[in-house]
DNA sequence: GTGAAAGCGCTAACAG
DNA sequence: CTGTTAGCGCTTTCAC
C-alpha cells in the first residue's frame, strides 16, 4: 500500500429554490409548484421557472423536501447477501423501477443475520417512504414492528396482512422431477440448509412431496450454510445412492454437489441426477447444470409497485412469480 | 402470477426530539446536545435524556438533521455492475465501514453506462456527504464536475488532485508470468475488452510489458464485452497457438476461455496456460483456475476513510492495494 | 449548564 | 393563477 499527497478540491454551494424563484421573477411557492403541481400554473410560468432552474443547475434538496412533506422520496431494500448472485439482478430491477417513479433506493445488506437485519430495518425505516425486505430472516413480530413504522413489502416471505411477492421454484421442481422420472430414479434427496426460511422450505417441501407422490425414497441432506465448499465436502462423505435425484437449494450448492460427486468418480446424469436453482451464475459449467430459472427482475418490479401502491393507501396484496425449469445435462 | 387481497397496516408516528425533551423535562436544545455535544452537559442530564429517548423509541429524523446542519449523514457509492462478483464484497465492506462511522450508504448501480453513471452521480451528489465512484467510466471533466459538488473518492481510476484507491493486479500478473515461465511459454495474449478503463488498461499493459521483458510474442484478443459467452465464442474461432499464456481480464472471461478451448480439445496447462483475475466467484471449477486475488474489502474501507477525511478537509491521497497471485491448475 | 429563538430549503394551506 | 405565511424536526448561536 503506497500513499502520495495530492491537492484539495473546492466545493460549490448549490442554488436553492429561492434562487430559482428570483431568477424567474416569481415567488418560491410558484417555483415549487412548477415542479410539484405544474397544472396549477400557467404553462408559460412553468417553462420560465424550469428554464431558470436549468440555467442555475438547480436540484431539489431532498432532505428539505422530505422534511417539509413528511415523506421521503427514498425507498429501502434489505437483502440478505449481495454476494449471492440471486440478488444483484433483483436489486438492479428494483432500483430501475424506483427511479422510474422518481424514487431513489437505499440498498442494505444484512449478512444473512437476523439481528443485523432488524437493526438495519429499524434505522432506515425512519428515513424512507417504504421498505422492501427480500427473503428476510427476522421473526414475524419484528417484521410487524417494522411494518407499523413504514409501508413494507416482503419478497419470499408471507405474513398475514402484508404485501408479498413470492418467487416460487416449486412448479419448476415438479417439472424437473417429471423430466428426471422419464428415466429411472431411485429416490430423491434435498440438499440445503436447515433454516426455516421460505425459499428453503418451499424447495424442500416440494422435493418431499414429489417423492411421496411417486412413492420414492426421500431424504434430506443438511448443510450448515448452503455454500459450494460445504456441499462439496458433504458429497465426499455422504452415503452414495445410485440413480438418486439430488435437488439442491441453489446452483452454488449444486456445483458443490457435482464437484464432490465427481471427486468420488460419480457423474451426472449417468450415476445420479442433480437440479440447481436460481440460474444466476455469471459463468456456465460442464456438464451444463439443470436448474430453475427465477425471474427476480419481475419480482422486484412488482415489489416496488406494491410498495408504492401501499404507500398511497392501497390494500396489501400477494403475488407469486413462478420460475421455470431450465434444461441441462445433469438430469 | 396470482393475486389475492389482504388487509392494510396502520402507521405509527415517530417521536420527535421535542417529545424526548418533554419527557426528560429539558428543552429541545438540551435534548439535542445530549446526542451531539454531550460534553457540554451535566452527565446526569445526558443520562436522563438518553433514557427518555430509549423509552420512547426515539430515532433522529435524518432529513431534519441534514437540513439543519447542512450535511447529510449518508454516503453514496456508484458501482458499474452489482452482478459482477467483484463488487458485492467491496460494497459490503464499504457499508460496514460507513456504518461504523455512523454514516449510511446509498448504493447505486450504473449498468456499465457512462451516461447513467453521470446522471446518478449528479442526482445523488446533492444529498450525500460524499461519493465513492468505483471503476467509473465517466469522462474526467464529468468526474471533476461531480467532485466540485461533493467530496469524491475514486476506486480504480486516477485523476490529478483527487483521492483514489487502486486495486492493482499488475504485480500479481508479473508473479503469474514468472510462474508460467518456469515451463516453456510460447507467447502471451491478453483477452479483454477494448475499453479505456483503468482495470482493463492496467492488466493489458502489464501483460504486454511482461511479454516485452521476455521477448515473447504478444497479442491482444478483443471482446466487445468481457462476458463468459463472448470469451468462449472467441476461443472457438481464434488462431490457436500452443503453449501460449492467456491472461484474461477476469475470472469470468477466463472460464469462457477454458470452456471454449476445451470444446476445441485444448486443455490447460497441457496445451496452453490461463490466468484469471478477481477471485470472487461463488463456486470453484475444475481444473482450479489460477487467478489474482484482489482485496476489495480493504480497498473499500480505505475509500470510505479517505472520503470522510476529505469531507473533514484533509488533502486528497492516493492509495494502492495490491492483489496477490493465487495458484491454480491452469498455469 | 441550560433555555429561547432563529433558520436550514422546501411545501402547503390560505388569501387574493 | 400567484404571493404570503407558517411550519416540517433539528441544530445552533446567543443569552442567562
Amino acid at each position: 500500500m503506497s500513499r502520495r499527497a495530492g491537492a484539495r478540491t473546492p466545493r460549490a454551494t448549490s442554488p436553492t429554490i429561492a434562487d430559482v424563484a428570483a431568477a424567474a421573477k416569481v415567488s418560491a411557492s410558484t417555483a415549487s409548484r412548477a415542479f410539484n403541481h405544474p397544472h396549477l400554473l400557467r404553462e408559460e410560468t412553468v417553462t420560465r421557472v424550469k428554464a431558470a432552474a436549468d440555467a442555475l443547475g438547480f436540484r431539489h434538496n431532498q432532505h428539505a423536501k422530505a422534511l417539509s412533506t413528511g415523506r421521503s422520496s427514498a425507498l429501502g431494500l434489505i437483502v440478505p447477501d449481495l454476494s449471492n448472485p440471486f440478488f444483484p439482478p433483483l436489486v438492479h430491477a428494483a432500483q430501475l423501477t424506483a427511479e422510474s417513479q422518481r424514487y431513489s433506493l437505499y440498498i442494505l445488506s444484512s449478512e444473512r443475520n437476523a439481528a443485523r437485519e432488524r437493526q438495519l430495518a429499524t434505522v432506515v425505516s425512519r428515513d424512507v417512504a417504504g421498505l422492501i425486505l427480500a427473503s428476510p430472516r427476522m421473526s414475524t413480530p419484528h417484521i410487524q414492528e417494522v411494518a407499523e413504522q413504514v409501508p413494507t413489502v416482503l419478497i419470499n416471505r408471507q405474513i398475514r396482512g402484508m404485501s408479498s411477492v413470492l418467487v416460487s421454484a416449486a412448479p419448476a421442481i415438479t417439472d424437473a422431477v417429471a423430466k428426471a422420472a422419464e428415466h429411472k430414479i431411485a429416490g430423491i434427496a434435498y440438499i440445503g440448509s436447515d433454516e426455516q426460511w421460505w425459499p428453503n422450505i418451499e424447495r424442500e417441501s416440494r422435493a418431499r412431496e414429489e417423492a411421496a407422490k411417486r412413492s420414492l425414497p426421500y431424504r434430506r441432506l443438511r448443510l450448515s450454510e448452503p455454500t459450494y465448499e460445504n456441499a462439496r465436502k458433504l458429497m465426499l462423505s455422504m452415503d452414495y445412492r445410485p440413480g438418486e435425484l439430488l435437488i439442491a437449494f441453489d446452483d452454488i450448492v449444486a456445483h458443490g454437489v457435482v464437484d464432490g460427486m465427481g471427486a468420488r468418480g460419480h457423474h451426472a446424469p449417468r450415476d445420479y441426477r442433480v437440479l440447481g436453482c436460481d440460474d444466476a451464475l455469471p459463468i456456465n459449467t460442464h456438464p451444463a447444470l439443470a436448474t430453475v430459472h427465477l425471474d427476480t427482475r419481475t419480482a422486484a418490479r412488482i415489489a416496488v409497485d406494491l410498495l408504492l401502491a401501499q404507500a398511497r393507501g392501497d390494500e396489501a396484496q400477494n403475488v407469486a412469480v413462478t420460475g421455470v425449469y431450465r434444461r441441462g445435462q445433469t438430469i
